[in-house]
DNA sequence: TTGAAAGCGCTAACAA
DNA sequence: TTGTTAGCGCTTTCAA
């Protein structure tokens, strides 16, 4: 058993009224005290119970994280943002894996209430409308990263639309013509219809047109992107470059194309999208859409908790093009 | 504000305590109050407070783990398996990136305790004096995760120098005898003395002289497993395999032989440690020595949470080699 | 400047 | 089978 505020104040000879005043810098008690009860409470070395506290205070000093899987080389980035931001503004974060379950994540949502966090921040994932609820129930704050909801929830993400333009156009200025596209899991309404959109407005301007048979679709990860890489080369005789809607897939990509011998970015440019360190480590460097992952984290952090002041609005973050070495310039631009 | 236990007990006409007793599944009321108490709950949407009930039971229902980095691709899938294995048993884990800095911990240990968290996880890295003199001052149980300590503290981990040993005797066996090491950070007497010594006594046992030069030191690190391949290179020109510590390190090397125009397998063969997601994603496809490392969080929080009816005590945990294509086999042996 | 005491939401001993 | 009540460790009136 640890020291509780009573041992303090009898050890001091003061009340604990005094003692948690002078732990919680309020007024009223003179210099010598203090000085007194710091060193009682250094020699005991008392610490305070948090769980007391909040059960006053209505305040547990601490986050809850929703997303995916925490090994996801994306999704572990963002939480790297939110931990240190939580940290510099002495929150603590309760991590909760759903592993894209709902019944698992309705689970951590109960346990959070429970544990009564001040605030939530979920990643990535679709907000379904029984989170909603649950949330709503709650009467917590949440915010949500690189995700968005139909909902009134402020959201922190990147324009998809404009970022996956901005990717296919730089294909398209650098000469490609024939270009294909790795895009996510069929049907998603955040991460891939918009995306979809983006690329096939940069064809349109430059009067390309659309082709189906050039999208494949893939659910983000590794594999799948070899996957759909090889999908896309049975399909299509003359692609120039492929956007893949993931680092991890262009991954995938990239291995599909070592195996076959094509090389990158001599016979097919290869871009990618978040970049995370996948992108770096790629062989060769991926070149690739990045977003701000990191500080997505932390910006939603202090929106959260900005919250209960000021009334925040959802903010799209800047993306922008990490140029590295998977990337053609082609030059007889009088084929097309 | 939420309901609490007395809403329901007013709603339902029955005294807190039977409300408590059938919350807790303790015996003491009818099947017939127990219904109604139910229904009450439901209709209101009550949700118990975690708070108020970890300030009697002295217990938090929730774990800490420490960790150098939730975005290192080693440290965040020994987070999954923790966290998954704590919501198994309806546990929740706060999360805490110490960034290997030492005033940080020491906060985050400080957090833990306040927040009266019931075990602790740290995961790979140094276990300082300091760290031990706070933690036996909380008298909280611990854990230690793919490292170790001076101290009577158990850990999970992978002997170190028999994986080593056997990853290089896998590279003996095939025909190499001019192997280099990429070793981790230098002086680390957990995760990189006993890895020379593993390198050291496999080549002992096959009568293979130890060069210093062969061996390279970086810290687990891509940047670092670039820089540590150059200087094996340029100072060997006999090399035929590269052993690396981690598996970014390895994808570092491959990387800068990528750049050098030296083929992988062909000119040099490469073997990694871990067996993470970067493994499976090299180019090409890196043979690696692996740690169960989802397991090991597994086993950690199951550790932890026995440890209060019987006492656990280490365990290493096993490790084995994972066949990828950037070991050769080199034939003529005649020259050796 | 200080202390006594109520109470946060819950559990558990005791009584009925 | 049920209720009353005393705390858990703390903050916060209110009174001195």
């Amino acid at each position: 058993m640890s020291y509780t505020i009573k041992d303090v104040a009898q050890k001091a000879n003061v009340s604990v009224a005094t003692v948690s005043r002078i732990l919680n810098n309020l007024p009223g008690y003179s210099e010598k005290t203090k000085e007194k009860v710091l060193q009682v409470i250094a020699e005991m070395g008392y610490q305070p119970n948090a769980i007391a506290r909040g059960l006053i205070n209505k305040k547990t000093k601490t986050l809850g994280v929703l997303l995916p899987a925490v090994s996801d080389t994306f999704a572990s980035v963002v939480l790297s943002g939110i931990e240190d931001m939580a940290h510099e503004l002495d929150y603590s974060v309760m991590v909760c894996n759903t592993d894209k379950d709902g019944k698992r994540t309705m689970k951590y949502l109960q346990a959070l209430r429970e544990k009564q966090v001040d605030g939530i921040v979920f990643v990535s994932e679709f907000f379904k409308e029984e989170y909603y609820n649950a949330i709503i129930a709650m009467n917590l704050p949440v915010v949500l990263v690189s995700t968005k909801s139909q909902y009134d929830i402020p959201f922190i993400k990147v324009d998809d639309r404009e970022a996956v333009f901005d990717g296919v156009n730089y294909l398209l200025e650098r000469g490609h013509r024939s270009i294909g596209m790795i895009a996510g899991t069929k049907g998603d309404p955040i991460a891939t219809l918009p995306r979809i959109e983006g690329y096939k407005r940069a064809l349109k301007e430059k009067e390309i047109p659309v082709d189906k048979r050039k999208i494949a679709f893939g659910d983000f990860g590794f594999e799948s992107g070899i996957t759909a890489a090889k999908e896309l080369l049975d399909q299509n005789e003359d692609l120039t470059a492929i956007f893949c809607s993931s680092d991890e897939m262009a991954a995938g990509a990239l291995s599909y194309l070592y195996r076959m011998s094509i090389r990158v970015p001599d016979q097919i440019s290869i871009i990618g999208y978040d970049n995370t360190k996948v992108a770096e480590m790629a062989i060769p460097p991926l070149t690739t859409v990045g977003q701000p992952l990191y500080e997505m984290g932390k910006s939603a952090v202090k929106m959260l908790l900005d919250r209960e002041t000021a009334e925040q609005k959802s903010v799209f973050m800047p993306h922008h093009i990490v140029e590295r070495e998977t990337v053609k310039v082609i030059e007889n631009k009088e084929t097309e």
